[in-house]
DNA sequence: TTTTGATTGTTACTTTTTTCACAAATTCTT
DNA sequence: AAGAATTTGTGAAAAAAGTAACAATCAAAA
């Protein structure tokens, strides 16, 4: 449909980080190459889908052969950017601020963590793993000094607002939102991903009290 | 396009949770009545769209008016199955799941949790507020003695496939998924609804890389 | 009470996304 | 080495999702 300069579609980019999880998966186990059609049946999509997406950034197969698994997945964590060299810092490190930075595993996304940022002086002078804790006043000033490309936001819902705002004006490129708010920035070219846990619940609420909903479709 | 009886489409689907945030935020504001032009406005959609939203449903609005806040609010919740007591325990007293227990609203979502399990000895038989914690042993007889609607995977990975299916095995009615992997369960009528922070990130991570990205494409 | 203005419910249309189909290319088998 | 079996890349068709348009209806104003 359209190769290399076109806008890929938002359905498929959703897709890519599943195709890069499975071809991990699968390089773990030691499968060499693959075709769309296995690649399909194991993630539940059809196999013209995956050719489909993958024609949009160009041709990474070869006909009668597959897919190299090894190779296909360096090509689509480069189209995601893990070579990049991102940096985030973490806003809020309560409960789930503290979790993220000692259990997600950033660096396998092409992220690092660089410092982290709260309000309680019983944190701030502190560190989790590697990560320095700083206060928030100080946020402007780092945001100056260093380039950070992804801002996560761990603070309670109130203080969202603000604080997406600061790192907006900051010049951050993403802001990874977990409060459980619409953001609604002044600032258009800095994306806003969420990560709202409740929308993902009710969801599932909606699902299970169906009579019969059909899996596949999601 | 449909009316009650149809399938809802995945898409609306997960468009019903956003509503229901938004309302909740108007009702909290004090605001009684909002037209779908001003919805749309808010919430960065189309009148259109939301009319054909609600429309799956049947009317929920009044023509010249518009749609009362506290009213819908209560439609689409009790669409999301708000008011049905659903319950769910938690699986893996990590530090994911721990912070859900302690900090997630799940009663705000209409879930009520009834228990957690983990393997380490020195949580099992300890509280989380009000929540206790059981061995993994006890799962299996928990769920012949209590219903459970929903169980919330926050193991790590390598558990996870063999607690889905325990819990699949157990007649639960879904599996909110926090382990980054993508379930293959021998039960086609369990929904598994998956939060994978990893390809939230990736998607941003691609976003933020592209050079012109019109953000309302979400 | 009548008129004006606003806004929904609903059908029709447009755009986007997914699926289908098949020639071209490559591997595998004999 | 030749033929059979795979499997991709890619354009076209089908399906799904989103947008537009407008009659019907109601509220508010005159």
């Amino acid at each position: 449909m359209k190769k290399t300069g076109e806008k890929v579609s938002n359905a498929v980019i959703r897709r890519l980080p599943r195709y890069y999880r499975q071809l991990t998966e699968l390089r773990l186990r030691g499968v060499v190459r693959i075709s769309s059609g296995a690649l399909a049946k194991d993630m539940g999509l059809t196999a013209s889908q995956i050719r489909q997406d993958l024609f949009c950034f160009g041709g990474f197969g070869q006909q009668g052969y597959g897919y190299n698994v090894e190779k296909l997945r360096e090509e689509i964590g480069a189209i995601l950017g893990i070579n990049r060299g991102n940096t985030a810092i973490i806003l809020g490190v309560g409960n789930l601020g503290h979790a993220l930075i000692q259990n997600f595993k950033f660096g396998n996304n092409g992220f690092s963590v660089t410092a982290a940022f709260d309000v309680d002086d019983s944190l701030v002078g502190t560190k989790i793993g590697a990560v320095q804790i700083y206060h928030v006043d100080e946020l402007e000033e780092y945001l100056r000094t260093y380039r950070v490309d992804v801002g996560v936001l761990t603070v309670p819902r109130v203080f969202a607002a603000e604080m997406a705002q600061k790192l907006a004006d900051g010049g951050v490129k993403g802001i990874w939102n977990f409060a459980n708010v619409e953001l609604k920035l002044n600032a258009p070219d800095v994306i806003v991903e969420n990560v709202h846990f409740s929308d993902s619940l009710l969801a599932l609420s909606y699902m299970i009290g169906e009579p019969v909903y059909d899996e596949e479709n999601k």
